[in-house]
DNA sequence: CGCGGGTTTGATGATGCTCAAGCCCGGTGG
DNA sequence: CCACCGGGCTTGAGCATCATCAAACCCGCG
């Protein structure tokens, strides 16, 4: 089996899972297309689905009032994407999410994944270390980002998130980074003098 | 039934749960008196035990290696309190925690914990929700601390948190937010000005 | 050739840090 | 009862870091 999402389970799961259990789960989910540029989730919409990225890019941010836009979270294939605080409490979401590139993804409703994870030990195991890395990431996150300057950010993000690097711009990575594209621009020029 | 942990089950799952089975759920959990100022984890160790805070309040802080101190979580009454990545990966934590005031915790190992799970839909349950208002939590700290500057950090932080803002000093609070306290006695008396 | 998105650069200013000193206050011991 | 001590908070001076804004540049593409 090749699909993505049968080797996202394997690897975060191990409970068996056999062949048609497998089908059957992904009857559940819904493929969709989108075009570069279009939204996953807007402000103010509930967050109804989450959806496994097969193929794409996405990035997720909150708007200011001033309308200065904050990068909050990046997506790439094989991720899981979608809003958790609007998805749990079915509140209108804060943020936005659409693609940075064209994206492939397969779409499934709470209600459903909650009956995956409740019919399916492997997918209930799958989603448990999913969220726990999750916790462990942002965590981390949290840490790195009332620790370091922004050269260390930098630096850390370009070690660990290697993936992302090579997807998107300076712009959004400074963002995400939460330090201004032209404070990445200059330390990068820093930071290419001193090797 | 008034134990703080039978309450904080109920309130965190839907599904019901009856006395004797509360009570065979306690009996996986170690009761453990704490003094102010002694550790619940040291760097290097690894996390065993999840604990549930029934009277106290912890400070989990990482120490960089300038030997300054960053807290990176505050614990109540309530909350439960580990490390996740050490707990998770039982790897050394890279993290100290350690009361703030004389506590007491009921403790539990990962074997057991997992064990409950599995047999009492009901604590299953009450992990899930607990997982997600972390990750959720977790989350708008990221997006708070990316987009807020030091004040409106600060002001947020007293909204939200008035069960931490009672408890812990400023220094702490500041160590938190990650600014120095100085700052914050700085514009703590700014703020004070304006009103 | 011109346009658009992305990056760089300079000038300037705001924000927050560091370090050292002093203050306040509650607790303890002589 | 007083002196002292320690923890926490405040304050000032000087400095480092980073943001802002505007302009220029770069490059791929229609």
């Amino acid at each position: 089996m090749d699909s993505p999402l049968y080797k996202y389970i394997k690897e975060y799961s191990s409970t068996p899972l056999y062949q048609e259990d497998f089908d059957e789960i992904l009857t559940y989910f819904i493929p969709k297309k989108l075009k570069k540029r279009s939204y996953f989730l807007q402000e103010g919409e509930v967050c109804e689905y989450v959806g496994f990225i097969i193929k794409g890019a996405m990035r997720e941010y909150y708007v200011d009032n001033k309308n200065r836009e904050y990068i909050v979270n990046l997506y790439v294939e094989n991720w899981w994407v979608r809003n958790r605080e609007s998805w749990v409490m079915s509140t209108p979401s804060k943020y936005n999410i659409d693609t940075w590139e064209d994206s492939e993804l397969i779409l499934i409703t709470k209600e459903n994944f909650i009956k995956l994870k409740e019919k399916f030990p492997s997918f209930n195991e799958m989603v448990t270390t999913m969220d726990e890395r999750n916790i462990i990431a942002t965590q981390n996150r949290v840490t790195l980002s009332i620790s370091l300057n922004a050269e260390d950010q930098y630096q850390n993000f370009i070690d660990k998130h290697e993936y992302f690097f090579k997807r998107f711009p300076q712009h959004v990575i400074a963002s995400y980074l939460g330090i201004s594209k032209d404070t990445l621009s200059r330390l990068r020029r820093r930071m290419k003098n001193k090797n």
